[in-house]
DNA sequence: ACCTGAACACCGTTCAAGT
DNA sequence: ACCTGAACACCGTTCAAGT
């Protein structure tokens, strides 16, 4: 009732930046983009903008650490369950069948074998699901890529990446170049998808993402025909894809690229798809 | 002198939505992303903030449109220099040998030949220099991209590259995976390279491009030897790389990928790589 | 129908002052 | 060294009023 908002909690631990970045990063995970203020994380901190700026420098820095941290902690998750070389690392991850459309047998490398490519997919999925806890993750990823474009994020993922194009056997002289390929598909496939899942959420609240993506099909079908005949054709295939298992076979797409092109000896072995 | 900018120039032609999607283009060419406010664009249209809301409904709008301007005239442009659709499609497309790790005679496909794969990366390089010219760009794209997945921008950049991969002669039930990967690629090293040369030339507007990448180069050479191994062993390559080349090497990438699972009877023909 | 411009609510950031 | 909180400059948006 009271008009002036009464501090949510009494301040257990001393303010740092740590602290902050939290929860930072559960303003942005409740309210999205516009839902990280000075004056709401004052609030939640219950302190006041001058002891927020004795810790971080700005707004940007800040949401440089909170996109840092997501990001970090997504990677060491999977890392994690890649983690020993030896363990069978359980039985198949009965997360959740998804069950899409009809086939899809597995979404997912359903025994996380230790391939590079196994690796690869696994890496590329972790960071598939912290965008879809984190719908803003995918914008200040742009964001923090224009502001420094190699800085602390680039990094941590182009490493996790980019060891298991080595361990792939491509050449040295190549490994910039399929690295890049792979995390530029990643983040992007990744982004779009998580995009799609927060606009069903958000723009229609009651209504599920398959509805959504319905709603998105019979636009594109209402295109010009002249203009666009190819996006209309596909209209229905957009309408109907499995996202993991479309993300997953763009990145065998890319992945066969990569082994025909720098792996002269080994077209057939390496990328599962069909078989 | 007057401390009030006087009116830059007396409006000419009525205000129309048009003409401030143009205004607004200029200012986040000269300015960025902050450059544009409702104030700035106020001032150079000679106007009150109401005449523009008359016109555009708020500045989320405001900037789609203009990211969509833009995307529009780097499309056009490209179709424009690959008019004709009677080709037979040329011999053997000897496009370029590749030939990656040195030499790079010439960057981008010199004549507009017009078999597909070309067109592709005409359409990819149209974007590629958009976001060049527009530093803004790739930050509104992903927003964009946030608030509307599938909106105005994406069927035009799905258009453009789907046209190929029919052409390409992939089949019907792979056009949406091959047309998304391809899309996500372009989307995110162009977006990349462009945020590179932005940061190149704002925050050190002395220092060239190739400066820049040495101290992003030495910077890598300088994390952690246990826990980057690989991106401290890649960083003369992230130095060295032509940005044109590497970006084109990446679309060769994913073409051959796309025609190795997807065209199975003609691997050798489609891209060229060393043959 | 189209435009004006004062006013409002809100935001990031600063800074003199406290402990 | 770390925190407080009033104050400042600026921004997107609204709306009663004009033509």
């Amino acid at each position: 009732m009271a008009t002036r908002t009464r501090r949510t909690q009494r301040r257990t631990e001393a303010l740092s930046r740590e602290r902050i970045v939290e929860a930072a990063v559960e303003l942005l995970d409740a309210a999205g983009e516009g839902g990280l203020t000075f004056r709401a994380l004052t609030e939640r901190l219950a302190t006041g903008p001058g002891a927020i700026y004795w810790h971080v420098a700005n707004k940007d820095e800040l949401l440089d650490a909170a996109t840092d941290a997501v990001v970090a902690t997504a990677l060491a998750a999977e890392r994690a369950g890649s983690a020993g070389s030896a363990g069978p690392a359980g039985p198949a991850e009965p997360t959740e069948p998804a069950e899409p459309t009809e086939p899809a047998e597995r979404t997912e490398p359903a025994e996380p074998s230790n391939s590079p490519q196994d690796k690869i997919r696994a890496v590329a999925f972790g960071l598939f699901d912290a965008m879809e806890d984190h719908p803003w993750l995918p914008t200040q990823l742009a964001l923090q890529l224009s502001r420094s474009p190699w800085g602390s994020v680039t990094p941590q993922i182009f490493e996790s990446i980019g060891r298991q194009v080595r361990a792939l056997g491509v050449p040295e002289g190549h490994w910039f170049t399929a690295t890049s390929a792979l995390v530029h598909y990643i983040l992007g496939a990744a982004g779009q998808n998580a995009a799609n899942s927060a606009t069903a959420r958000t723009l229609v609240p009651d209504v599920d993402r398959a509805e959504f993506l319905d709603a998105a099909s019979k636009a594109w079908k209402e295109l010009d025909p002249d203009d666009y005949p190819f996006t209309r054709a596909v209209a229905a295939q957009m309408r109907d894809h499995d996202d993991r298992e479309q993300f997953l076979a763009g990145i065998d797409l890319v992945l066969t690229g990569i082994t025909a092109l720098h792996l002269p000896g080994e077209r057939g072995r390496t990328t599962s798809s069909a078989t």
